[in-house]
DNA sequence: CTGAAAGCGCTAACAG
DNA sequence: CTGTTAGCGCTTTCAG
């Protein structure tokens, strides 16, 4: 014996069904729904009565292609490993969520051709309007094209000549404090390990290091290049380190580096800050963890992605009105892997 | 004087510019994009330039309506807090993306009432089907219903008495290795720190290691329940030892807890694992870096996001057939967190 | 106050 | 081989 399954091709009930129970014209179900125009209560009655019976709910995809409009926002990032991007993404969803709208979400992978097809397929779905932290070596025209299109923000990177809206750290101010907090406590020999330096984000904070130290008339200890991972930040402390570099601290371009060189050190038997100091950038939540815990420069991420999310709400209703750039401040915060340079006397107070 | 913006209201091209241009009909443009029948090679062609002078892109809302088909896939996660459900996401989006479809992301934040409201705003907007990690108390029915509308896979977290798509994880193997692990090593008071018990997860994970310690016929030195967050394990564990509980080792339900353990008893001056061991579980990222490195059982997060991808993949074609559960394998990764218990002379191998 | 009807942009019969 | 046409499910004039 077959149990009766799929009880009937139950297909979703539609305006007309509503429609034809309430015994009103379709149109009525649409206004009552959208209360575009005055309907007599009974009928307005009538109508809820029929929804709820039928459990109706209004075809979104329908409504999209009338009304122009998805109720849905691109959000695009260039990865998931660093974990900033995840507190932007989280900031994202949860105020979009709470005026109504979903997010798409595509992770780029830093490449800006995934970047590209992933804006193609955004807008080809009709999205709304699209946050967008860009790939490294984006093509400014092609998203300059796509914002002609939907309304963009850009936000946490930045692409040169980009006038419309984006919400960005200053990045300078925050570099400028940790240099200052190594110099303050006797640091004169500075290294910088840097990421990808494709990603604007690593030049940017490869100059905002040079800019602060040459404010105490100092030039970087050493340079060098990776990319954004734990193992880079490893593989490049243990290659400067090697070479003999004469350094009392390092600054890493950003926290999963950081933490990465904090490992080279344990294996080098360096002791840190005794030994050597070491400063991250972003303060992820495992900075607050490393042993020692990591001196970082804090970056208000949710903070960013909450005001990127109101922005592309805002110009969802002023339609190509005047664009927002907004900045937000960057904060060190000083734990224990940094402490006086070998050597170095307390320094008297400016 | 004014520069000429917004060159012109430049309506999106649509078939019909398309048929115009080529000279052709809407349906044959249709069937050259969709290849769904026979066309003339000359016809192509002619469409085909046309397409390309006109930039034209089919507008896939409108596609939608008619194919009831959205190329989207809505993914429901519990949180982004654990870097283990940003790895299932991760793998979800990969795979997902490979085969030309789009993902709608939803945090439901452990509230059922939210996922709720996110499956209908899946469903509204006419995902092609949903991959969800449930919240905890997450109501059976209703899911059970959701999944009558739409193809829905399981992944990691399991509502009882469903029969549908799933992947899990074996937690009853991988706390096994656990246990067996600190067992072989000689400790016999290992104690429990759970998460939040209202999360299946959180139980599943607290009978597993119950089960483990039956089998050496050992009883937990204490359990103790929380939430799965690093301030979680920390003050679980200072409570614990605070309270005078008799344990060599002590076992979070997962790593974000373990974190907070470690930090605990590095606060109370306990050495890890001399003087105590911790194991936790998942193997995100960081617990490798944690110092001591962190013992602690390997899930494969990222199989299990491509392996629930492809299921929902699959399921779109076998449009409600026979359904399947995966079991993805855990895998004890001992690090340095865990070393014989203190007195304990190292037993005979079995 | 409400109904009828014309689409939104596309696909898929149905005719030739 | 291709054109015409009837919708997908909804909104929104335009008439009453």
């Amino acid at each position: 014996m077959r149990r009766a399954r799929t009880p009937v091709p139950t297909r979703r009930p539609t305006v007309s069904d509503v429609a034809r129970l309430a015994k009103v014209s379709v149109g009525t179900v649409s206004h009552v729904l959208t209360r575009s125009r005055y309907v007599r209560p009974r009928t307005i009655l009538r109508v809820e009565r029929a929804i709820k019976r039928l459990q109706y709910r209004p075809n979104r995809v329908a409504q999209s292609l009338i009304r122009r409009r998805t109720h849905t926002i691109g959000m695009l990032l260039p990865n998931l490993i660093n974990p900033s991007h995840v507190d932007l993404l989280h900031a994202v969803e949860e105020t979009l969520e709470a005026e109504g709208y979903a997010v798409l979400f595509g992770n780029s992978q830093n490449s800006p051709h995934r970047e590209g097809r992933y804006l193609e397929a955004f807008r080809d779905r009709g999205v709304d309007g699209v946050i967008t932290a860009i790939a490294m070596d984006a093509d400014p025209s092609e998203l300059r094209k796509m914002a002609g299109e939907m309304p963009l923000v850009m936000v946490n990177r930045q692409v040169p000549g980009w006038d419309g809206d984006c919400v960005l750290c200053d990045i300078a101010t925050g570099m400028r404090q940790a240099v200052d907090h190594l110099v303050e406590v006797g640091h004169r020999q500075i290294a910088f390990l840097n990421g990808d330096t494709r990603i604007q984000t690593a030049r940017f904070r490869q100059a905002a290091f040079e800019a602060a130290l040459r404010r105490h008339r100092l030039r970087p200890a050493a340079v060098s290049a990776g990319v954004f991972s734990v193992e880079s930040g490893y593989s490049q402390a243990l290659e400067l380190l090697g070479v003999g570099v004469q350094a009392t601290a390092i600054c890493a371009a950003n926290d999963v580096m950081a933490l990465g060189v904090l490992e080279a050190l344990k294996k080098l038997g360096i002791h840190v800050p005794e030994g050597l100091s070491v400063v991250g950038f972003n303060d992820i939540l495992y900075a607050r963890l490393a042993s020692p815990s990591l001196t970082t420069v804090h970056v208000p991420y949710s903070e960013m992605g909450t005001k990127a999310a109101r922005l592309i709400l805002e110009r969802l209703v002023t339609r190509g009105k005047s664009t927002q750039q907004v900045t937000v401040m960057p904060q060190l915060i000083v734990r224990h892997s940094t402490a006086q340079a070998p050597g170095a006397s307390r320094p008297a107070r400016l």
